[in-house]
DNA sequence: ACCTGAACACCGTTCAAGT
DNA sequence: ACCTGAACACCGTTCAAGT
């Protein structure tokens, strides 16, 4: 391993850069082994160096929320309402997927960015703008933020990628735990699940679409 | 501070009783001060002496989860799967509203534990047996839970409690940021939540109650 | 203006030892 | 069988100092 020339960055620091290296060091190597001091390491600077640019760790955290959401599409003033909420919810899945991390994180974030201000202001556009009353635009609102980060948070917990690695950990479980028998309806899931070949995205549109119907059943009976 | 005396426990500890120890410790003081140094101290006990009864914080945390699924409201096997099925999502809310540490948890605890699998068991058995067609059912349940755990992380992430500790917090946001002009629909969001005395509970039982309507037809379309 | 280095009060976990 | 104590390789962050 060489050690690592001294030669200062000939563009030094700054927040947006230190953010990003940050996400993308979490896209890595996963959020639990994202440090300030790995970091810094990363960015060949002191790990104090960082504290120039962000105030804290918990402030380094907000940031790569914000980064996150940014990346969110938002939703286009259409005229066509469905269209325009199912292209940002597919779009958030998509976010999500690639940056793991980040929905486990908005646990604690409690302050919203500029990003995730600026998204769901646009959000509630759309809905207002294609004739959601007020309540029911808040009604919606929350409905389909909670199908979509409930959706991520389980598709990011569930062991598996491939249908392949699932048929392997429903092997292992059952050797681990033995006494399958007590479970035959998670066991018809599991099986199932294998041979259907599991697909999230499929799953997720389904999902998607059912509560979007919904929406605009209760809107045209307003 | 007295000095704590050097009684030994009269009932040494287990699994359980540190799980326990841990659940009600984060409780009190949230996720991110539950060390095992802290719990040691809690119990009276070297950090070290923990490691007979939990293999690494890991197993810890995955036990801990596993004891709030089992805090969980099983469905009932009744004719009215709505009825049941809405039962356990309002037990499971209120579960996760007292444990708030547990859902950031589920992020990445990969490996359920019993209870968690007994839960789910019932609900698939619940879906089945009120006459959903087994892939209706993986959808329903897939809808269920996406909505359930979605609501409760947003739940969780919305910086406040009750009506007027958001009014203070629209307020001191809208001195922070200054040009609350570009979130015109955002403000009318907030100014509503707080005129309307915004209840969580109420909401989450709008949606779920769009959610179970809405696959009460999927099944009888079937 | 930006970066450094030493220090402080913490972590989870190992290992060998005590009772 | 259960608990202890010292040690190791880490953390985030402070402060005073360097360029």
């Amino acid at each position: 391993m060489a050690k690592t020339t001294k030669t200062p960055h000939r563009t030094p620091l700054n927040r947006e850069s230190v953010l990003r290296a940050a996400v993308a060091l979490a896209d890595e190597t996963g959020i639990e082994s994202l440090s300030m001091r790995r970091l810094g390491q990363e960015l060949g600077v002191v790990p104090m160096a960082l504290y120039k640019h962000v105030a804290s760790k918990e402030d380094l955290l907000d940031g790569m929320v914000d980064i996150v959401f940014g990346e969110i599409e938002d939703p286009s003033t259409a005229t066509d309402w469905k269209g325009a909420m199912r292209r940002r919810a597919t779009s958030a899945r998509a976010v999500l997927r690639r940056h793991r991390w980040a929905i486990g994180l908005m646990e604690s974030r409690t302050n919203p960015g500029p990003a995730n201000l600026r998204h769901h202001e646009a959000v509630m556009r759309c809905l207002r703008e294609a004739g959601f009353p007020f309540e029911l635009a808040v009604h919606a609102y929350s409905m389909q933020d909670s199908y979509i980060y409930g959706f991520a948070l389980q598709e990011k917990t569930l062991p598996f990628e491939t249908p392949d690695e699932h048929a392997e950990l429903v092997q292992e479980k059952a050797e681990r735990v033995g006494d399958l028998d007590e479970y035959p309806y998670l066991v018809e899931l599991a099986t199932h699940l294998v041979q259907a070949r599991y697909d999230y995205a499929a799953e997720f549109e389904w999902g998607l679409d059912l509560v979007l119907e919904a929406l605009e059943r209760a809107r045209q009976t307003t």
